[in-house]
RNA sequence: GGGGGGAUACCGAAGCGGUCAAACGGGGCAGACUGUAAAUCUGUUGGCUCAGCCUUCGGAGGUUCGAAUCCUCCUCCCCCCA
C-alpha cells in the first residue's frame, strides 16, 4: 500500500469523467484521500445503473484511496429532485434498513470492506446522523450558511420552478441539496472525506456540499467534486432498462442468464464505452479487443468479454458458465431435434433463468386451447388478443419451430416427457412444465 | 381569499355532440435484413367466445335518440394576484 496511483487519470481515459473541480487531481496525488458516492436505498438491491458509481469507488480503492459508500437513508426519505419531474414517494425506516442490508452485501463483491488495510472501504448511512438532527438545529447551524439565492440557481431547482414546470416543487425537495450537502460536511469532518463523486446530474448537489464546507469551516477547507457522464445508449434509450424493467444485481430479480444476456446484447458502439467503464481491463487490453472486434464484428468479442467480466464479478464463474451454455442452446443452431436430445438435468439448468410455468397433466391430456395455453398457462402473453396477434405475425414457436394459430398442442410436443418450450419472437423464452 | 388554465390510452399530445377504441409522435412488441448489434423498412400496440360484441377519455350525476366532447357538483394539479 502507500502507493498512490493517478486516480483521476485512470477515470479520464476510461471516459468516466464529466466534470472535475479544479485541483482535484492534485489533491488525489498528494496521498490517500477518502471519497464517497451516495446510493439511494430505494430497493434492497442495486441495479446496473448504480454500477458506475460503484466502479468509481472501486477505482478509488485500487488507486490507494479510501472509498466510502453512503447509503442515503435520510436523503432517500426525501427524494432527489434532480432529473425528476415529480416528487417521489417516501420510504419508511423499516424499508430503508432492509434495503441498506441488501446493498451492503452487493457492494462487498466490488469493494474490500474487510482487509486490514488503511484504505479499507466503509459503508455509512446518513440516516444515522440525520435522525437526531432537529429541524431547528439544522436550519440554524446549516441553513444559515447557504442562501436561498444560491440554492435557487441550481438547475435541478430552476427546472422545477420555471414556467414549464408541471408540478411545482415541495419545500422538502427544495431542501434536498442542503441535506445532501450536509452529508458531505459531516463526512469531511468525521471521516476526513474530501471528495464526492456521482453522476453528472449530481454536480449541483455536490457543489452545494463543497460550498457549505467552505462557508462553514472556512476557506482553507477545500473539498472536491468529480462526476461521471450519465451512461447512455447510442440509440438514445435509457441505459439499464429492458422490456422487463431494470437489470438488477440480485439474482432473484434478474437471473444471471438475463444479466449475461443484457451485456451480450449491447450495441457495438456502446460496448466500446461500457467495457472501459464496467471492467478493470487495462487500456492496452481494451485497445486490442476493440481492434479485434472491428476485424470480425460478428464474433462480438467486445460484448462477450464485457458480459463475462461483469457476470463473474457480480454472480460467479459457475453462473457465467451456465449462462453461456444456455445462450448457446437458445441462440445457437439448436433445433427441435437437439432440444429433444437434451437430458432433463441439462434442460433445467439451461432454462434456469427463463420464466417457468406449470400445468397439470390432467389439464394437458384433456386438451387445452392454443391461445389459453400461450397466454394464461405459459404466461408468454398478457392476453389472448396479444397471442392471437403474435401468431398472425408469425412470431410464436414451440420447441423452436414456428407455429400457426391452428396448431394443436399434444403429447408429441413434450420434451423429456414433461416440458414444452414456448418462444415469443427470438429472445423471449418460456418453459411450461406438465406435472 | 380572488382570477385563470388543466386532468385523454405506457408517455407526450390531438379531439370539442354522431363517421372515436379515440389522429399524431415517442416508447413497447413482432416480422424482414443481420452479428442474439446498430440503422432501415413493415406490421402491431384496451378486452373478448374477434369481420361482431364489451369496457374506456380524473370521479359522481344530468341533458340528448346519441357525449371524450354540453350542464351540475366533487377530487387533484399548475400559474398569476392578495
Amino acid at each position: 500500500m502507500g502507493d498512490i496511483k493517478n486516480f483521476v487519470e485512470e477515470l479520464r481515459w476510461r471516459g468516466m469523467i464529466h466534470d472535475v473541480m479544479p485541483e482535484t487531481e492534485e489533491q488525489m496525488l498528494k496521498g490517500m484521500t477518502a471519497g464517497y458516492v451516495g446510493i439511494d436505498p430505494t430497493a434492497d438491491s442495486l441495479h446496473i445503473g448504480h454500477l458506475v458509481g460503484v466502479m468509481m469507488l472501486k477505482h478509488l480503492q485500487i488507486a490507494g484511496h479510501k472509498p466510502i459508500a453512503l447509503v442515503g437513508g435520510a436523503t432517500g426519505m426525501i427524494g432527489d429532485p434532480s432529473g425528476k419531474s415529480a416528487e417521489r414517494n417516501l420510504l419508511s425506516e423499516a424499508e430503508l434498513r432492509k434495503n441498506e442490508e441488501g446493498i451492503k452485501n452487493q457492494l462487498s463483491k466490488f469493494l474490500d470492506f474487510e482487509s486490514d488495510i488503511p484504505n479499507r472501504a466503509k459503508l455509512v448511512n446518513n440516516y444515522d446522523w440525520m435522525r437526531d438532527f432537529s429541524f431547528l438545529e439544522f436550519i440554524r447551524d446549516i441553513g444559515k450558511h447557504i442562501t436561498v439565492n444560491y440554492m435557487m440557481a441550481k438547475d435541478s431547482v430552476k427546472k422545477r420552478i420555471g414556467a414549464d414546470s408541471k408540478s411545482g416543487m415541495s419545500f422538502t425537495e427544495f431542501s434536498y441539496q442542503l441535506v445532501q450537502g450536509y452529508d458531505f460536511l459531516y463526512l469531511y469532518e468525521h471521516e476526513n472525506c474530501k471528495l464526492q463523486m456521482g453522476g453528472a446530474d449530481q454536480w449541483g448537489n455536490i457543489t452545494t456540499g463543497t460550498e457549505l464546507i467552505r462557508r462553514k469551516l472556512g476557506h482553507e477547507n477545500n473539498a472536491f467534486a468529480l462526476t461521471c457522464p450519465l451512461i447512455t445508449k447510442a440509440d438514445g434509450g435509457k441505459f439499464g432498462k429492458t422490456e422487463s424493467g431494470n437489470i438488477w444485481l440480485d439474482p432473484q430479480r434478474t437471473s444471471p442468464y438475463e444479466f449475461y444476456q443484457f451485456w451480450l446484447n449491447v450495441s457495438d458502439e456502446d460496448a466500446e464505452r461500457y467495457i472501459k467503464i464496467f471492467t478493470l481491463l487495462s487500456g492496452p487490453e481494451i485497445g486490442n479487443l476493440i481492434k479485434e472486434h472491428k476485424e470480425a464484428p460478428h464474433l462480438r468479442l467486445l460484448q462477450k468479454t464485457l458480459a463475462k467480466d461483469i457476470t463473474i464479478r457480480v454472480h460467479s464463474q459457475k453462473d457465467y458458465e451456465s449462462a453461456t451454455s444456455a445462450s448457446e442452446i437458445l441462440f445457437g443452431k439448436a433445433t427441435t431435434g437437439m432440444l429433444r436430445s437434451i437430458d432433463e438435468k441439462t434442460l433445467l439448468s439451461v432454462f434456469k433463468g427463463v420464466p417457468q410455468a406449470e400445468i397439470s397433466k390432467q389439464e394437458f391430456e384433456d386438451g387445452i386451447p392454443l391461445l389459453e395455453f400461450l397466454s394464461a398457462k405459459a404466461g408468454a402473453f398478457k392476453s389472448n388478443g396479444e397471442a392471437r396477434r403474435m401468431l398472425r405475425e408469425n412470431g410464436v414457436s414451440i420447441n423452436k419451430s414456428k407455429i400457426k394459430d391452428d396448431y394443436i398442442i399434444s403429447g408429441a410436443d413434450l420434451l423429456n416427457d414433461k416440458y414444452i418450450l414456448v418462444q415469443k419472437g427470438k429472445k423471449n423464452y418460456f418453459l411450461v412444465k406438465v406435472l
